[in-house]
DNA sequence: TGTTAGCACTCTTAATCGTTGAGTGCTAAT
DNA sequence: ATTAGCACTCAACGATTAAGAGTGCTAACA
């Protein structure tokens, strides 16, 4: 258990070391206002809060360190999140959401890039799921003898465009027909059953309509692979290069690591999802709580954003352990509402 | 002018130095099986070099290091590129492009992928152009009330679709008399033309046709920037942590411009285009003959794509003046003819 | 009993100073 | 024209030293 003194000085130096990036002595607290206490007595806690495992020392004769259990508990007991965001940082923001976008992907890239430059770290946005949508429509549009684009709408008003092109030995009208089909039994199915069914009912009623049933399995196999092709959400990042602003990361291995890592925007969007999804609309995830290796040293912070109640993206930001919580989360938590606005109004459905 | 001893030695300090990333001395180069040369005699055309200005001396008693000039002799004069790549990279690369693919960008973005990974530096490639190609077809596709989606189809048969929201007070059969029109008046015509088209004949069209003169207005402003929006062909990376695996990036404020560079792709697109959409199929910037400072210690090698003879895309390797030139130039030479191969099939028109 | 001043101690950081070795330019001999 | 030899230069490295920040502990104090 803390005491009142010690949560104060805990909470003194991990902002105190989130702004200097350098171990904060005993003198530095002391002589900090509202503060009346000597060097020597916060030595004393100080001993303490390193004996309970909140902080480190570099060596012996260096300041104090917060150790991941000390921003852990920063962050859950320390935090004051009453305080707002500035006036002009707010309407700034909004200036993004007035701009009238035609686009839900142009709104995904121009949130990570304020996310980033409102933060100073490298941030995340995990483009709408369309997981557990249902098909709205599927449409063609010829191209050329042999290919065509294939139109995916979803129930979340989400479009999906894909040339396809076919083997010279189908005709066009074969396709056609068979997208009818499909129009008529998957219209209504959810995404991710879709595979199953079209094995389960669709190609026992190609196989009595059309002639040639391997063929037909063909295209279908080709069809399907469009239609669920691009389950996961697509992974936008704004302000990468910020991970090198950071001292920790001026060792180029460290930030290849981390840098490469954001290269492989699956693995990304796989470490989002783990598990924001189902638990509360906010996570903050502190260095080695992350599973993956190249996040030891990192901080993620994520946030839902939904359409009506159901979380249907997430945004978030990736930075030092060393991060400024409190400013990420008022960010995160005004963006990610202001994303569920948008794309609640803007897939009325 | 060179004798050809020079040039020899010229080679060898080039090559050994893109081996090594350090300093060549005349006792390496002396060393050198068949070269018959004490080093003192090295040392003596290696003067001569500095003089005329191919070599450079990072400090008296160090070796000899390749000026920009040096490279630009080299890459024009000594590069020997009747060697072939090795038979298993071919093979590697056949791989890529025979995996059926349905979508450009996936191709695009493989082939960054495969780029980088083959050179170990960071690659670029910049989708296809549809600057001067003409418009198809446009169409609409439903989706709610007051936003549908529009296709719009090009000659080579690019496809791009766009959600586009309306005002409340507008129907979705006013919409969809404007698209008719639009297909009636636009197909053909290309692209970068249609802004002008749109105002000069269009307008007096809709005037005639339409009630409401203000809302069509609005309605065409909103459906031409979706036409003429993405002009500039998308821009595909890959990776672009490779460039930290360079020796001359180990410092990161070197590193941060570079990279930082990349994440704005409408500016790597311009530079690409730059020189390369005029020029022969393929350019070398060496250091200075970039314009941007950030490239100043970089070269861009990049090749130009087809479709059938008309230059539609570029692709491209970023990596220090220090560059393998002649392996690099290779595999985009390789690449670049896979790609025209692939593109002008697939846009078979 | 909690707080604080004082002091010895630790350990990093930066600066200084030879030493080493790679590489050069020049000269004289081949 | 080439080369062996030699004196010279200069970055890189390691050792030594000095400075300074910060600690832990003890003893005095309220």
């Amino acid at each position: 258990m803390l005491s009142e003194r010690q949560k104060m000085i805990l909470r003194m130096i991990v902002e105190d070391y989130i702004q200097s990036a350098e171990p904060v002595g005993s003198r530095s607290i002391s002589k900090h206002v509202d503060m009346g206490l000597s060097a020597a007595t916060i030595r004393n806690e100080m001993a303490d809060l390193e004996e309970q495992g909140y902080l480190e020392q570099p060596h012996t004769s260096a300041g104090r360190v917060p150790s991941q259990q000390g921003y852990r508990y920063y962050v859950d007991h320390l935090l004051q999140l009453g305080e707002r965001l500035k006036q002009e940082e707010i309407s700034k923001m909004k200036m993004l959401f007035s701009e009238r976008v035609d686009e839900i992907e142009k709104v995904a890239q121009q949130t990570a890039l304020y996310l980033s430059t409102f933060t100073q770290y490298t941030a995340v946005v995990l483009g709408p799921q369309v997981y557990d949508n249902t098909l709205r429509s599927l449409q063609v549009v010829p191209i050329t003898e042999h290919s065509a684009v294939l139109l995916v709408v979803t129930s979340t008003g989400q479009v999906q465009n894909k040339t396809v092109s076919f083997p010279d030995d189908i005709s066009l009208s074969q396709v056609e027909q068979l997208v009818r089909l499909l129009n008529e039994k998957l219209v209504g199915i959810p995404i991710y059953q879709m595979r199953s069914r079209i094995f389960e009912e669709i190609s026992r009623e190609v196989a009595r309509q059309m002639r040639d049933f391997e063929e037909a399995q063909r295209i279908l196999d080709r069809l399907l692979n469009v239609i669920v092709s691009e389950k996961d959400g697509k992974v936008f990042l704004g302000g990468t290069t910020n991970m090198l602003l950071q001292p920790e990361f001026h060792n180029v291995e460290k930030a290849k690591s981390v840098l490469s890592w954001l290269e492989h925007h699956d693995l990304v969007s796989k470490a989002l999802l783990q598990e924001s999804k189902l638990s509360a609309p906010l996570s903050v995830r502190i260095g080695g709580e992350n599973e993956l290796s190249m996040l030891q040293n990192c901080s993620l912070v994520t946030a839902t954003y939904r359409i009506g109640e159901d979380p249907v993206g997430v945004i978030g930001i990736i930075g030092p352990t060393r991060m400024e919580y409190g400013r990420v989360i008022r960010v995160l938590d005004y963006l990610s509402k202001e994303m569920t606005q948008l794309v609640t109004k803007w897939y009325s459905g």
